[in-house]
DNA sequence: CAAGAAATCCAAAGCGCTTTGGCTAGCCCA
DNA sequence: TGGGCTAGCCAAAGCGCTTTGGATTTCTTG
């Protein structure tokens, strides 16, 4: 069924049948129930491509998906497709993930633009001068960041969670319940969100004439395995921290590991407060010692990007608002006073 | 740049530069270069959307994914569209993601093959009689299934793993080891890769005339805190089982964790082994204890099925062809002979 | 050397939709 | 009563590509 059936055997111009399935107000009341009468009867679908053509207007929004043998994507990334995908769901928006490699990026944004594939993008993982938001900015297509860069002089559309104050508070209370050595496992500091956590750290140290020395300070790639080598490294060495931050519930099951390996115990040796992106199937409540935690949903994050990607598609959102969330520290019993 | 401007610029028509373009034998090859040259040279890339309204080819890949509040895409998903997107990549194809719900997944399947958003779909997590095969089947769009389904009465292709061999040598190891009380803590019980391994198990253990009764089974969603419930049920059981299978890593995380809580240790009281889809992020060599797994990349199938789907969509693969992996059983520190 | 067969190329017709630029009929008001 | 509006509808022109059905030229071949 298309436009032409359709239009013929309601006897009216494929305009005014298009029009009155578009919403436009130059069609009489009545003749837009009908038309909207029989699509739904007769299960007209317009065709999307034809549609794409004609108005560039593509009902989807993309990702710009980094591939390669040696390129993990992290399993963060399908807890934010969840949210993104139960919004989008809602709004008939699909969405297109183009793989590349890392040298192919920049070509691939200019591909989904130029072809008009999608109506908007999103960018995950901003780097501190990340080149993708000057690049899409420049290309004039709606998009929103996951994220924030550092030091890019322009503003852009983004969401992000307040990632310093977040490990501020959390360095702050180990400081208050007399922790002096503690140490930072975090990710892989060219991405900003761990550039954020650490100066939140550093922050709330210097507040009490505290540093982080770089033997207390790792950055590495999110697993289990690294999660473990930083927390040995870090409790073997001479002056060795008595408490520990880590930027990822995955890496603290290492860290935990790491800690037991040693004959140590939590809290009694060392506390730990981890950063918990809520993940259905692992939870801090459930660690041997129920984890403290820093804790943001990031599948309220995937809903909230398609939403506003969604109102920025239909123009009901303009301009280049950041939005940054408040993050939860959920204190369990990870956490104790330093050891005498 | 487009068709139009190009073939003016070369004094050729649009018909013949399509033509040399595409690879149609009706054109010199001289002309073929000049146009290839011409091309290149100014970045000419052919709209996708127009060459989709004309050929009604899409060069995308469909899946339908299940979303919900209550519904969580399980973390294997990204490892797969690792492999698949590394494959995609090489052969430009997109990889689009339709989001639906549990209702409206028949509705969906139809959308995209009717509207020609896709030209290939793939489904993952099948059920033993999924509905989503039979739809495929009748909508004639290629497709392959990741996993099988159980009893349906025609043929289709798909990609699976020999869970049921793999359980099965993994059940037969134990038992010869002396162990007479194996359990199973399993995926949830409606998908097919679950009832295979629940019959491997099964076999193995009849072939030394031993039983696998329900106290000795669980079926769970694979979460860590799952994982330790069924253990911790099992353990405290009057028959608890001196040997342990498990249908995943993050669910083993929980078996390792209420053994410990138990004051149980691995091999000594317990034996245990895992199947592993190979993670990045979490690797049985680091376990606490080294896991034995039964092993099998879901990365590997992943490039797999977008390279068998690639070549449905060229027609060079037809046919119904199923293909089964044979699954590693590796052994580490985590068995042992059974106890007293 | 003429006729049939290739080899090349082209004009134009779609693909199914949106949108521009009318056209017509009914209404109001002077 | 007639001119100007407006509401409501339509024909047709794209959007950028592929593909059909020739047309023209060149090559074989008896």
């Amino acid at each position: 069924m298309n436009l032409k059936q359709l239009s013929h055997m309601l006897s009216l111009s494929q305009t005014t049948v298009s029009r009155a399935l578009n919403g436009y107000p130059e069609v009489s009341e009545e003749t837009r129930r009908r038309v909207m009468d029989a699509a739904k009867r007769h299960g007209y679908r317009p065709n999307p491509s034809a549609r794409r053509l004609a108005t560039g207007k593509a009902g989807m929004i993309g990702y710009v998906m980094p591939t390669g043998a040696s390129v993990d994507i992290d399993p963060h990334f399908v807890e934010f497709l969840s949210g993104l995908g139960d919004y989008a769901r809602t709004h008939d928006l699909d969405l297109v993930l183009s793989p590349t490699t890392a040298d192919d990026e920049e070509t691939t944004y200019r591909r989904i633009v130029a072809n008009k594939q999608v109506d908007a993008v999103y960018v995950s993982s901003p780097r501190a001068a990340d080149r993708r938001v000057a690049l899409l900015n420049h290309l004039a297509i709606p998009f929103i960041v996951h994220g924030r860069t550092e030091g890019l002089d322009f503003e852009y559309p983004y969401l992000d969670i307040d990632n310093e104050t977040a490990f501020q508070e959390a360095a702050r209370l180990l400081v208050q319940l007399g922790h002096r050595r503690i140490a930072l496992i975090n990710g892989d500091d060219t991405q900003t969100f761990a550039i954020h956590r650490e100066r939140g750290v550093r922050r709330a140290l210097a507040t009490f004439d505290l540093a982080l020395p770089d033997h207390l300070r790792h950055s590495v790639a999110m697993t289990e395995e690294n999660g473990y080598r930083a927390a040995r490294r870090l409790l073997e060495h001479s002056e060795a921290p008595t408490a520990i931050i880590c930027s990822s519930l995955i890496m603290s099951l290492g860290v935990v590991r790491a800690i037991r390996d040693l004959g140590l115990t939590i809290p009694a040796d060392v506390s730990l407060i981890a950063h918990d992106d809520v993940f259905p199937w692992l939870t801090p409540e459930n660690f041997s010692v129920p984890l403290s935690t820093t804790r943001s949903s990031i599948r309220a994050a995937g809903a909230r990007v398609a939403e506003r990607l969604a109102a920025r598609i239909s123009g009901l959102e303009t301009g280049v608002r950041g939005e940054i969330w408040p993050v939860d520290l959920v204190v369990r019993g990870s956490i104790a006073g330093a050891p005498g």
